[in-house]
DNA sequence: CCTAAACATCAATAATTATTGATAGGAGGT
DNA sequence: ACCTCCTATCAATAATTATTGATGTTTAGG
């Protein structure tokens, strides 16, 4: 059995689910600009802190974001790494398609 | 304003949304390997029709599956191109983050 | 026609996720 | 020590999404 016969399947969940909510994004989107702390992006966004918190919260469980403490302020910032993993998840499906394409052209 | 300033954040939304579930994934997964019908994905996954037809409408929406009708059957299929569109939406997600952090280095 | 097979859709319910307002914790200033 | 600021967490509620069983539609076969 190839190695790429199994796919994560669970991070892949994990991670498009954190990716699945226009606020998520959004901050995504601010966070990727540079780091921010949370009342920049309260501010930003115009909406409850506590909001905000939870979907900070979802994204860095994804490892999408990171955190950082200074004084009383916390600083998000993007995980690159986290979305080229799954760039690689969604090749490694895409991978699979090319293969039985070339399988099913042979039977021809 | 350089373009990549704004991403379509909704489709991100609508395709991460289709892949946050295991279902659906796996549904993908099996997809990738060839066309089915809808029998043989009940079979596959041994579950209910109706609950897999929500879930293939949900990926045929969001346009990651094709479908084709023959005689009583519906033939499924991957869409290998709404894979690739969603790499680039990430990609174009991680660009910004490169450009951001050039900036902040200057400014040390 | 009538029936059965394959699939979609619908309505009701269940389960999951998100929002809100309140409270708690941790850090700095006075 | 006290107060304030910034953020996290919690409990209750609201909203969204999924599951289930029933019904509808299309196609083929007798």
């Amino acid at each position: 059995m190839p190695i790429s016969t199994t796919i994560n399947r669970e991070r892949v969940v994990q991670l498009c689910h954190a990716l699945s909510d226009q606020t998520r994004l959004k901050l995504l989107e601010l966070l990727a600009e540079g780091e921010q702390c949370v009342c920049d992006l309260t501010d930003a966004l115009k909406t409850g802190q506590s909001r905000l918190s939870f979907h900070l919260k979802t994204l860095k469980e994804a490892g999408l974001l990171q955190d950082r403490r200074e004084g009383r302020w916390v600083y998000y910032s993007l995980e690159p790494a986290a979305l080229e993993e799954l760039k690689e998840l969604l090749q490694s499906i895409k991978a699979r398609s090319r293969t039985a394409v070339r399988v099913i052209d042979q039977c021809k």
